[in-house]
DNA sequence: TAGATTGTTAATCGATTAACAATC
DNA sequence: TAGATTGTTAATCGATTAACAATC
């Protein structure tokens, strides 16, 4: 029966959040049931492979009827840990730092920003998001104090092997990471997920740039 | 000899940024040479997999010496068109959008910002790294007058399908988009680059809540 | 020449798709 | 019951790794 949980590859889990937009957006338009053929129609996806992906998880559906859209959205919700408030920091407070924050401050994104640092004077005692902007000479104290577990880096590589070493050392378990710094490479045990921008920009050059030998035979 | 360029798959080109990132802080380092075992190592990847992603553009290295590195750092520029300069406008001039430009307005990102627009009327008129930002009503004058054939997208969902309607009618070929708008179901023709931030932020959350199963045999 | 390291093919591994029995 | 659709296994496809001959 459940024989689950023992498959579960990161190409799956990166897929999930994907479904959960997808869902909600057809929970709200008052949609209770879908089948996994109109769901894949919907998403440009297989069937097979959405059943694949939900199965991984647990029998959500049922035969002969599809999937019900709001139950089917809350388990892949738990999945996420949508709920979870995991105390968060962010270094940065550039333009880049306040729009991630906004991502972060939405509720059921499974994370709470606690704390918000940077090295520019001028800009620390300003209020983001109802959280003031701290110096990052408060950074050590702050982390002793309120132990966050997780830290959102929107800075330029160049200092990042000092804070990160400071970061690992101050109890931070993981990193939603927007520079250039290979944080995983220094720290393996620590959990990192990357968002490379000028990767993405430089991907979609080449692709830009390549389309039309793409299609050819 | 030159039976490359036909194996080209979307996981080798998504590595190439990452290759060209290494190898520029290599050269900036004074490295002149390198085997693929030691950027392996330095990358955390294998030295086959190295020789193989190589191996699709061509004859890069040399047997009993390695690969050259500020000559392979030219060769994957030019494969990625980083010299290009593709006319770009950018749609949403908030923290995100400020963000993302000072990404694209960097020399030797493939693309030129040309045009920012926002349908806030009060920062119209505000300069962007010296570019006006215009009110979204001008935005269809301005693309039959000027011809920008790439779209960066930086607001949110609600207005999404008008405007790649109109963007798409206006002759925009690629997206990078930062919306949560399916961009490519709706218009299977032009090529996208979605950056999803909230997605990548809850694969973190299913990751930092599931990381004791993960080590388990 | 001997040693090193690539280029390239073959073997392995993993992810996606197809098929169909189970069952609602 | 008959029809629909899942859950699940098997087949296929593609990507990574291993191996080694080519060659600098």
């Amino acid at each position: 029966m459940d024989n689950h949980n023992n498959t579960i590859s990161i190409s799956v889990i990166k897929r999930l959040p994907r479904y959960y937009r997808f869902l909600e957006n057809l929970k709200n338009n008052g949609i209770v049931r879908i089948s996994s053929k109109e769901l894949a129609e919907r998403m440009g996806l297989t069937a097979s492979q959405i059943r694949h992906d939900f199965n991984c998880f647990g029998g959500f559906g049922q035969q002969g009827y599809g999937y019900n859209v709001p139950e089917l959205y809350h388990k892949i919700g738990e999945i996420l840990c949508v709920g979870q408030e995991a105390k968060t920091i962010l270094i940065g407070a550039g333009n880049l730092g306040k729009a991630v924050a906004s991502k972060i401050f939405t509720r059921q994104s499974g994370f709470r920003l606690t704390g918000i640092f940077d090295k520019n004077e001028a800009i620390a005692g300003k209020m983001i998001h109802g959280i003031p902007v701290r110096h990052i000479d408060y950074l050590e104290n702050f982390c002793i104090d309120n132990h966050p577990v997780c830290a959102v880096i929107c800075i330029p590589s160049n200092d990042m092997k000092e804070l990160t070493d400071l970061l690992c050392r101050l109890g931070i378990q993981c990193f939603w990471n927007f520079s250039n710094y290979d944080i995983a490479l220094a720290h393996p045990e620590v959990l990192v997920e990357s968002v490379h921008l000028t990767d993405s920009l430089m991907t979609l050059s080449y692709l830009a740039n390549n389309r039309n030998e793409d299609e050819e035979p």
